[in-house]
DNA sequence: CTTGACAATATTGTATACATTTCTTCTATA
DNA sequence: TATAGAAGAAATGTATACAATATTGTCAAG
């Protein structure tokens, strides 16, 4: 089977606005006509139409039919709920990672760990914030589970925006990416009881999640 | 506020062949042209695109970009992937209904659950399905997550489409929904290990889950 | 200075036309 | 009979026009 590399523009389209929402040239709250795009993208409003409908759908456009679509802006009641549904599908793609991943396919999560690391010795935020997105799909992409996948995939852009709209500094970044190296350790010796504890903690304090919802995975 | 009913030709194409795909007017595998749904809406192909691709993005439609779309089918192999992440979602919909419900919100759930079994004992299939995907959907609305309400009923659009495409008798459906009043108590009584495990034996068999995975959320 | 009404402007929703690509059918050839 | 290829039909991707609606700006009245 060929794959095509002929974009349309419809996705062209899709990942300018996209990539504009995660670089911070749009931000959060602001509006988005969709003139504004086809002057970018160079194309008419369809494609547009049908990039911002699908940006909508994932959670980093907010779209009021007949008035406007803007950058999604969240709370911090927003935040702690999509932590809650993070920890959950985490912890479903770790378990599934344990069960159906290599040592070879988990030998990847270091190569991307250690690209992690440097990002943030270098101080390069977006570069930080990508490569830790994609750590946390690898894990799921090694449990071969495509709709968790998809779901993750999603979720990820919404933590994406949030990660860069909330300062965070170099030490910080260092020390949670430390955690990295335990969990990829907990995956290679199969032991889902620590990798699970280690990605609540890992995740219980950004996102402020009750201590109950924790427990139900720990006990 | 107030709440406009007017609704737009994409949001009556969404409807329309949603319906259409969830009573099995069109079956999974088939092609939906759009020529097809602008002769039953009685619109132009603008709408119905749109319609195509927030359905495409739901999971109940698949697109081959430039070439066709078709009502989704699943293997065996994804619905018991359907069923792991429903397992992780619902769970966590329970928890938080636990933590965030009052009695009285409780209460509704007793109400649709009724109307769940008495569909059953009419031998109304499509009603029967609508109102078991809106009784787990409600304990999610009682657990307040937004983001969780929305990939569950994204989710249960999938499940919908499952339930309907394979034969169920009777006197499973009626045995399966029994389960339901067990549901109930466990959540009136805050009883959060109780409500899982009954909710972990409630899918196990049907989506052919792995024990480790139950494991998970029981030990 | 604030408020409300109205005009002007901007933006979205939808229909339609057409180019491009894919799918189907039919025929010529081996 | 099987197969490759071409012609025709069908379906999608995109641009554009226009109607309907929402937003903004202006100005007079309180």
């Amino acid at each position: 089977m060929e794959v095509t590399n002929k974009k349309s523009l419809s996705e062209m389209a899709y990942d300018k606005i996209k990539e504009m929402i995660l670089h911070l040239e749009i931000k959060p709250g602001e509006r988005i006509p969709e003139e504004r795009i086809t002057e970018i993208v160079k194309c008419s409003r369809t494609p547009v139409r049908e990039a911002l409908r699908k940006l909508n759908e994932e959670g980093l456009v907010v779209s009021y039919p007949g008035r406007y679509s803007e950058v999604a802006k969240y709370s911090k009641e927003d935040i702690k709920k999509i932590g809650e549904l993070r920890l959950a599908q985490d912890l479903l793609a770790c378990q599934l990672a344990i069960r159906h991943g290599s040592n070879s396919e988990l030998s990847v999560l270091k190569k991307i760990s250690e690209k992690c690391r440097i990002s943030a010795e270098k101080g390069n935020i977006f570069e930080r914030i990508y490569y830790d997105s994609m750590f946390h799909l690898e894990i799921t992409k090694i449990g071969k589970n495509q709709l968790l996948l998809e779901n993750q995939t999603k979720l990820y852009m919404r933590i994406h925006l949030i990660q860069i709209s909330k300062y965070t500094n170099i030490e910080d970044s260092i020390t949670q990416i430390s955690k990295h190296k335990d969990i990829i350790d907990a995956l290679y010796s199969r032991d889902d009881k620590k990798a699970r504890s280690l990605v609540c903690h890992h995740l219980k304090d950004f996102y402020d999640i009750d201590e109950e919802i924790i427990n139900m995975y720990l006990d």
